[in-house]
DNA sequence: GACGATGTTGGCAC
DNA sequence: GGTGCCAACATCGT
């Protein structure tokens, strides 16, 4: 589900109701989704209290007093929800001072972590999609000889586009998804970073996209979907030109692009 | 029922 | 170290 504005947006939803909450019982009854040892998380867990709630790329991170930190990664189909109730798919329960905090997630492709510090490979991501600098940007991406559109889903290149906004901001920028990035034109590179802070801030602002399941942590489902120009509109006309969506194989992903106003 | 698609990332080979 | 491919999993639509 989650890329950048899904996340930003849960961790909104979330922070005004755990901040400042003990963590009184940490329980995982699916191994696959933690990292590290269930008892020995459930342990540093418990009894330390939530100093803070961020994001770091499309990480939500729990800032833990006196020290430590729960980090949860989405994946696909991860959902934290303030007082749900427990079902099928329901793999970590937080009972909090005053609510429960649950982790739903049907793929299991999310993850779980305590740790003292924040780890390596959290950290040595690239820079926030909303924080990087234009100049930065443009640096980093001279140095990138693959397509564009996996440029933009390296998650060490900047951090927190995923398929949808990926999609929808080489789409702003008249760009090709197989372009090759470090042979962008300056203008082009500018569009490219203006067109991704817009949809994203534009995204945000509509509470994320909810193709199928997403839900923010009260369980409200965002509306940036009927805003979409090209993700899974394959075959629809382009807002612009009326040419027919396509969508190919890139990185594996399904891309959708218009084949006219998208250059190579 | 089989098959392919789905918002992600991490491990492996080159 | 950059790059690209595949696997992890459940569910839904054709």
């Amino acid at each position: 589900m989650p890329e950048l504005p899904e996340v930003e947006t849960v961790v909104r939803s979330l922070a005004p109701q755990v901040t400042g909450r003990r963590i009184l019982n940490a329980e995982f009854s699916q191994k696959r989704v933690l990292r590290g040892d269930a008892g020995d998380a459930a342990r540093m867990l418990g009894g330390r209290i939530i100093q803070s709630v961020g994001r770091h790329g499309k990480f939500i991170v729990f800032t833990l007093r006196p020290k430590g930190f729960l980090i949860v990664h989405l994946g696909m189909t991860g959902k934290l929800l303030w007082n749900g109730e427990p079902a099928k798919h329901t793999h970590a329960i937080f009972t909090l001072n005053g609510g429960t905090l649950l982790y739903n997630d049907a793929r299991q492709f999310g993850r779980i972590e305590w740790a003292e510090e924040m780890p390596e490979r959290v950290r040595k991501l690239g820079p926030d999609a909303l924080s990087v600098a234009f100049e930065d940007f443009a640096d980093l991406l001279k140095k990138r000889k693959s397509r564009i559109k996996s440029v933009l889903l390296n998650q060490t290149f900047v951090r927190g586009l995923g398929n949808i906004y990926a999609d929808e901001a080489l789409f702003r920028a008249g760009i090709h998804p197989l372009a090759i990035g470090s042979k962008l034109s300056k203008e082009r590179v500018r569009k490219l970073y203006h067109a991704i802070r817009e949809v994203l801030n534009e995204a945000i602002d509509r509470r994320g996209s909810s193709i199928s399941d997403y839900v923010d942590s009260d369980g409200n489902r965002g509306s940036f979907q009927a805003l979409h120009r090209v993700y899974r509109r394959t075959g629809e006309q382009c807002g612009v030109c009326g040419t027919a969506i396509r969508r190919t194989l890139v990185a594996q992903r399904g891309t959708h692009f218009c084949p006219k106003c998208q250059k190579r």
